[in-house]
DNA sequence: GTGGTCTAGACCACC
DNA sequence: GTGGTCTAGACCACG
């Protein structure tokens, strides 16, 4: 599943948190499953134990997982939670200043739309 | 036309970056135009000037202006540059993490690719 | 390994630039290597971390470098990158305007022709 | 014969500089020639005069051209200079450091050569 | 520990 | 006037 690239400029605990994400839309983590201890993952990935617990922070307050104090952490099924309209300003904002940068880079909207048709399918239709 | 918000996390001089590609593609700055001094401009955003001398140098090394010295800075053509494959691979990298967080935010692939086209039309049609 | 002339005309962060590159070509550095930290480099060659760090910031812009935050700056592959026309272009006007320097200094065709040997040579045969 | 290019990053005064040394080597220029005073070059190319007087003046530096005092300024021939070392020297710098930025741009020994070859034609035999 | 950002202020070359 | 370079020193995020 998840695999870190030690040599992305992107923060180890970024990939992890996008990873688990992605992870989830495959279906390859299922709502309720259990994902292994930070410390489990920490042996996994060759990572700081630090780092792993960095990321499931994130992802806590992004509701996709959830801590149970002795038990766990689990994935959140996604319509358990309400659409949180800041992040999606947010992303809006960044996917307007990727258009800019690809209109500087002589990606024609077609192909924008097509890359995200290709994304989309990559994924599957474990989401809907 | 640019302005810094002086709370975001973007660094100041990728805001300004974004905003004068930005400025480009409204046609508010055209090919040829000459943009404020370094000087002037940190005046204007009640900023140092190395900042603002950061983001011309960016601006510069991807062909989106040409700084003369002694001159100023100036407006490149677009089409003057080639497409470079590297930054196009990265951008559809980034898009496809952006699919990612939408799919999480539970935003549809129509809703994205609505956006897209409302960025593009915002824009309006200078570059094409 | 790099030595930096205080009295060159050249800006020490381009002599930094030039002495990894060719450090590079001569195998001095390999690809992976961690090269040194940018305060540490600030130390040795006694120089402001600043001006450093933007030397290293030339090399990962032409993908001679890649830098991850946190843990350093490393010497990329020459393989991995695509000829970048552009430069080339810049490239070969520079070696135009050298050609006529060098028909003013009395300087022959043949001998050019063998200093471009001998300065391959001395780089010796880790790129090919 | 020489054109200034407004949109170079090059400084005035030193493309006027290459552009007499390329007219000289054209054979545009011949030894004994006067060249136009300051004051008309200036009008002719819409360029400061000061601009003008720089270049002329490292060209007499560099023994390409002689000013005799209220008559004007001539083209010295090539072989009358003997061949200053010390710049043959930083030329042979330049040329080192440009082939290191060509192996890193991926560009092979034979392409050089045949690059100065491809120069050496366009400039034709007029100083041999 | 690492690099990234920003400010302040100095000096230089070009026009 | 213009941009370019360099220093000094502060603060932040990542591991």
């Amino acid at each position: 599943m998840v695999h870190i690239d030690k040599n992305s400029s992107r923060a180890y605990y970024e990939q992890l948190v996008l990873g688990i994400k992605e992870d989830i839309l495959h279906g390859i983590l299922q709502p309720g499953d259990k994902i292994p201890s930070v410390r489990e993952m920490a042996k996994q990935l060759l990572m700081n134990p630090n780092t792993i617990s960095k990321a499931y922070k994130v992802l806590e307050t992004e509701k996709v997982l959830v801590t149970v104090k002795g038990k766990g952490t689990f994935v959140r099924a996604i319509e358990e939670t309400p659409r949180d309209e800041i992040r999606v300003q947010e992303l809006k904002n960044d996917l307007n200043e990727l258009v800019i940068e690809a209109r500087h880079l002589q990606i024609s909207q077609e192909e924008l739309v097509q890359w995200i048709k290709d994304a989309e399918k990559s994924l599957g239709g474990h989401s809907s």
